[in-house]
DNA sequence: TTTTTTGCAAAACCTTTGCAGTTGG
DNA sequence: CCAACTGCAAAGGTTTTGCAAAAAA
């Protein structure tokens, strides 16, 4: 199945911020670092540590992916990036920051369908209520069926 | 993270059905894909097909990885067997027709629990009724705390 | 006999690791 | 100067593909 994908608007991105982040935690600012950032604050919408390495198909110079995959390690984990997964393929790398999304993925169509958090608060509260989980969609997309094929299947 | 894994009490399989089944949908009944359905039906948890291939640790004779999953491939496509995924690591190949369950992750201590379907009824309606989505839980689980690791995070 | 299936090797895909050399602070 | 970081090569884990030989019907 192919996955069609909308973009969430993004906010303008901050890169001087991000940069004094990285200062604050230790971390050095180097060039490939810098890359990475930019890459990730360039992209409108998720993008795979291909992408990223592949300087979004051209834009920006080229990355060793290695240090891509590393330098988003580094940066997930002083939260300025996030990373989820639709399905199967390589994980998807977005600035934190930006809106949160979660996804509703049909099983059928592959259609992808970014929501608001908010969208699923009633969600989250019912499998609170029945499950005493705190439920997160964040990492993990709904798969299922959207709803033109739940009426025609 | 290590995982745990409650089994869910799986019925006596019913290995002669599968192979009518098998013949019915023009399947040869070959001594590796009957091993690959051995293998699925004696155990009592979800395997990976490595697990399938070791023979389940020695109670069975081994087989080809490559068979095993071209194997378990043919007998999900006639209904024979479902897989599904908890978290990155392999996927895992359960005998369709044991009670389907569905799973709730805890991304901090690890615990994997298994509920009945019905269990989700509720959460399932608040998401077609807020969303428009049918929604499965039978592929990916619904990550995020169990409810001890809410409590104290 | 004919079509499916097997077993092996090889590759694809995504991600991590080891290491010697480079660089940022 | 020196710890942090890079780039390359190599490997790890999971799954797929190609193909000639074997086996089911």
């Amino acid at each position: 199945v192919t996955r069609s994908y909308s973009a969430p608007t993004i906010e303008a991105p901050d890169l001087d911020a991000a940069v004094r982040a990285m200062r604050e935690h230790g971390l050095r600012v180097s060039a490939a670092r810098r890359l990475v950032l930019e890459a990730i604050f360039a992209a409108g919408e998720p993008v795979t540590a291909e992408q990223v390495a592949d300087g979004l198909g051209g834009q920006l110079p080229r990355s060793d992916i290695t240090s891509v995959y590393r330098n988003l390690e580094r940066l997930e984990e002083i939260g300025l990036v996030r990373h989820f997964h639709l399905g199967h393929g390589a994980g998807l790398y977005v600035r934190a920051g930006a809106p949160v999304r979660e996804f509703l993925l049909c099983d059928a169509c592959g259609e992808v369908r970014p929501v608001d958090p908010s969208e699923l608060d009633r969600v989250r509260a019912v499998i609170r209520q029945d499950l005493g989980h705190e439920a997160s969609f964040t990492h993990f997309p709904i798969a299922g069926l959207c709803r033109d094929c739940a009426r025609a299947p």
